[in-house]
DNA sequence: ATTATCTATAGATCTATAGATAATGC
DNA sequence: ATTATCTATAGATCTATAGATAATGC
């Protein structure tokens, strides 16, 4: 990894500061991340990450953009029909290889508590990815309620439309998100949704 | 009010400083936040924060231990037996002053909005607030699938039970939170919350 | 030439400690 | 005496700018 370090086009190394960042993130939000955090994962000083990002927000904006897998969350379910469908990091069902199951939900992890902290500091003032996430949420409330309404039409079995089902759904991929987080032995994420298409009854 | 201040007994001093804290938290996170800040919106200087609380992180469990409000937000609906039933700030549903109203929904906003941030933070590594919300969380959970039982007994309209559906009512009210706090003219939390009733089922 | 990185630094902050000074309670 | 606050500072960091140097691509 040292060794091709020199041979790392600006590309790649773009793509290592990104994962760099993503990590750091996780582990200390975007205000408690330090350039200089980023740097010394990839090996570089905190001015080189500056000569790929100008500043520490255009980093978190490269971050947030980089990850439209922020909304292959949404798709919650095998049922979602997502443009990825034949990217196996976009379906785990269809993963057969152990191996790449647990790496695969080792990255999980790592983007789970990425996007889980952003959001939580999302919402303080003048959060630099406020705006992102209002519009991603306005964005994937209504895609959930798309889906809601191919799924069982204009009613649930419960009597609620999709339109006011779709922001509950959404609240409860993210709200079982931080009970995991914090206690992953407690909290079982998979089941969580088992229930949760339980509870929105069944497709009619 | 600044006349008053060399009236003002170490207690109530303290109360000041814990409510600044929790105000400036709301508005820039636990990370984010600087004793300066707190010490300015009392009017006194950073190192006289520090003569009522030692250290940065003794004033954020301080602010911790003293919103026991926290968990009144778990009790949702009016059908919670709280132990605060005759405390105003308890139960809003009793309130018939719309001034008190609109003054209690803008604390409620400030708390609600410390504790989502406060919330999002505690996941990454090593934050000061992490074992507190895991043991609320857990406590919480509890709390409701009790709850729960108390309305439906052992298994509710969906056939699932108390323990399957507690961890998703109580990501619903911080789900929606955050979609609140994000875009309040989009998201009607009183809505949602009536939402999630139904989706429960009528009480048997 | 252009791109990738580094050293040197400026200029802000931040937390926390030390110790002085003023006010309050016995 | 004790409590409440302040000034002075140490010691760390942090972001960002300026400019040098080395490596890469034509």
């Amino acid at each position: 990894m040292a060794e091709t370090r020199h041979r790392a086009r600006g590309v790649e190394r773009r793509a290592e500061i990104l994962r760099a960042a993503l990590e750091i993130i996780a582990e200390r939000g975007y205000r408690g991340a330090t350039l200089a955090n980023v740097a010394q994962r990839v090996g570089l000083t905190q001015q080189g990450i500056l000569h790929y990002f100008p500043t520490k927000e255009a980093l978190l904006v490269g971050v947030l953009e980089e990850r439209d897998d922020w909304d292959a969350m949404a798709t919650f379910g095998r049922g979602g029909a997502s443009a990825h469908a034949d990217d196996p990091s976009h379906s785990p069902w269809n993963l057969d290889n152990l191996g790449l199951l647990i790496e695969y939900n080792a990255m999980r992890r790592g983007i789970i508590q990425t996007f889980s902290a952003l959001l939580g500091e999302s919402i303080t003032d003048g959060h630099p990815a406020r705006e992102f996430f209002r519009r991603r949420y306005a964005w994937t409330r209504r895609q959930v309620a798309e889906t809601l309404r191919a799924h069982y039409g204009d009613t649930l079995p419960s009597g609620l439309t999709p339109e006011q089902v779709a922001p509950l759904a959404l609240a409860v991929l993210d709200g079982i998100q931080y009970q995991w987080l914090l206690d992953p032995d407690e909290v079982d994420m998979t089941e969580a949704f088992e229930s949760l298409r339980v509870l929105l009854g069944p497709p009619s």
